[in-house]
DNA sequence: CATAATATGGCATACGTATACGCAAGTGCC
DNA sequence: GGCACTTGCGTATACGTATGCCATATTATG
């Protein structure tokens, strides 16, 4: 390992005391940083320190028998490629950043698990490609046009969050603006500003209804805000009423609350509709959490699930399967969001944009349905 | 912006006719990349690049007055450092990797949820301390005394995962050998490779058993693999025997089961204990995933909870209030290990180790236990 | 008023890699 | 056997920042 330093030596231009200097260093107790360089594996091969990054990056004008010599070496010495030099010289990090929002719900809440449970398969596809992954919170509100791309950190970002889309909007303009790639996870639909991966969020909602109905439910209610500011679950409110339409019923505005993604916020919306008086015998929630807040309300009300009131959920959170009784609820294809997402991002980077797709999801019965 | 170029040019020490050429490329349709440099703030404000730097960095040998001018003109420009060169110039690339390791479970798992929960507080932590950080999820027998710092990815390796801590050892010794700094989730004692942080398993251990005594419980099983293996869960298991001898019960090594954090697991460790004829009024579980498989298990045999047998679960999961009935479980300080975990690693980067220590936590009673 | 001590900022250079360009040797072709 | 190619690799240089070492301006000190 000594030696190492002989060949930076040889090949650095002009500090030809460089040897010296890095034993006096060394004596000093300051760790020499002996980590090889590319030099280092270049005077072992007796090439030139081009030809070993052109080896090691699977340059095609560099001969097998010294492709893999440098190789060889390459593992004897430990020596991996700076990240930082290489991404300083090529201006690409091979790094993307994904970006969580946080709802702003009335506690100080904790990132949907839905999207934790997406992280999985996120990261999974990102080792695939060799791409290392950037994480970070970020609260709606905040100045999130960051500098990720900027100062080079990411090539490209994801972004993940339930969230009020129209505050969303202006932030996506300034990305598109200032030339960032990104994806999002959300709603797809021709006028979306950037590239966006979703489920389909009306296919699914049609089945939701389909299965209430098809239980014999008549009258469905639904929560969750089904406007322009939550366009996914506003597509879900639609795909429910299709279903109804399809059978012949009436999708009752009356019957629908608006609420966001939280358990408290359901809690409140169901006891909102449980003292409107009004009759339901189904409730179609926009998420898991949602529904989960319901049922608690639907219980305290003494009214029985499912024999008062079917429930449904949407997301199939881990908590989904564990609740009492299990709640039936949409399954979305998190692998498939997860490879989606990033081939979206990379192709994107690789200016060859992909065209928009839904995923489908599936429903998963349980319980608080089926009796 | 034009301009932006010129000021490149009167930096750049030889190439005259940098100017042409980038107009060259411009025309050739190749986007000339019109991101600011510190040249580029240098030439407004009339100073060298140096100072920019500097400046930027808070060094004391600038100017009040130089200073403000400099941020000034960076915040109009939109200039942000480049990380790439900054981390290559300075040997520090202020980032960090977070590794979880995926248990060898039955099936192909997910990671534990108590990590993931752990995930918020670590990524507030780094945030406020403008640390990026790098998230990756390894199998545990992988390959994983990985490149990050090698190849000057991070600075430091945050370790998360339960998991046989005997495989993890080997692994730990070589990242000490090739002077990584990372800091490990786990139990902590004396003769631990790398720094350590994690909760007051005895403690809270004994916390359970306590309240399982106190609630007049007198046979009590565990279900928890409780060896060298996995200390965290050894550790838990004789805070509960203690508590035991305590009040001159005996703890009793037949009703202990071997169990890793899995549902299926407990659920199979507790079918394994009823058919044993062994009698038993309560359990302790060294995980809420163990402890869930238990519930369905003893469900499953027609034994009331709590009113045959009490259990409890560890982490405080979401899922955990879900269960029916809801469990009691000990919830360990996530936020404080978040914080921890990050503190403890800059200190070690920092070349400042700091001293081991561990977390309380908290027995949150639910009617898995009260009745 | 002369000299020493700061304060401020410029100059030169290094960090480690990737790539445009050119040169030599080898290959095919007629 | 001369020509155009191709293959394989070296030369030179750029990527954008941070920092050691000086030079000057400024102030304090005797």
């Amino acid at each position: 390992m000594q030696d190492c330093n002989v060949a930076r030596m040889a090949a650095n231009r002009k500090n030809t005391e460089f040897y010296e200097d890095n034993r006096e260093a060394e004596s000093m107790g300051r760790k020499p940083s002996n980590r090889p360089t590319s030099f280092d594996i270049a005077y072992r091969a007796g090439v030139s320190q081009p030809t070993v990054s052109r080896a090691l990056r699977g340059s095609k004008s560099v001969s097998a028998a010294t492709r893999a010599r440098i190789e060889e070496i390459a593992r004897e010495l430990n020596y991996s490629v700076d990240k930082n030099a290489s991404s300083l010289r090529s201006q690409r990090s091979n790094t993307i950043a994904l970006l969580f929002f946080e709802e702003q719900t009335p506690d100080d809440s904790k990132i949907n698990p839905f999207f934790l449970a997406m992280l999985g398969s996120i990261t999974r596809q990102c080792a695939n490609r060799g791409l290392d992954l950037l994480i970070s919170f970020q609260k709606m509100e905040d100045d999130w046009h960051v500098r990720y791309q900027d100062s080079h950190r990411a090539d490209g970002l994801i972004l993940l969050g339930y969230g009020d889309y129209t505050l969303y909007e202006s932030r996506l303009t300034q990305l598109v603006g200032q030339g960032t790639q990104f994806v999002r996870w959300g709603s797809v639909n021709e006028d979306n500003i950037g590239a966006t991966v979703g489920s389909d969020n009306f296919g699914a909602g049609r089945l939701a209804g389909e299965h209430l109905i098809g239980l014999g439910r008549r009258k469905i209610a639904f929560l969750g805000q089904a406007d322009e500011h939550y366009p996914e679950f506003a597509e879900r409110y639609h795909g429910l009423c299709a279903a109804m339409a399809e059978a012949g019923l009436d999708c009752d505005p009356a019957l629908r609350r608006d609420t966001i993604s939280h358990e408290d916020l359901g809690y409140a919306a169901m006891r909102d509709l449980i003292e409107s008086d009004l009759a339901f015998d189904a409730v179609f929630a926009a998420s898991d959490l949602i529904a989960i807040g319901a049922m608690r309300a639907l219980v305290a009300a003494g009214r029985a699930i499912p024999g008062d009131v079917a429930v449904m959920g949407f997301d199939d959170l881990p908590a989904a399967s564990m609740t009492n009784p299990p709640l039936t609820t949409v399954m979305q294809d998190l692998k498939g969001a997860g490879e989606r997402l990033v081939e979206t991002l990379v192709a994107l980077i690789e200016d060859r944009p992909l065209p928009e797709a839904t995923l489908g999801a599936r429903l998963v019965a349980r319980r608080s349905t089926l009796g």
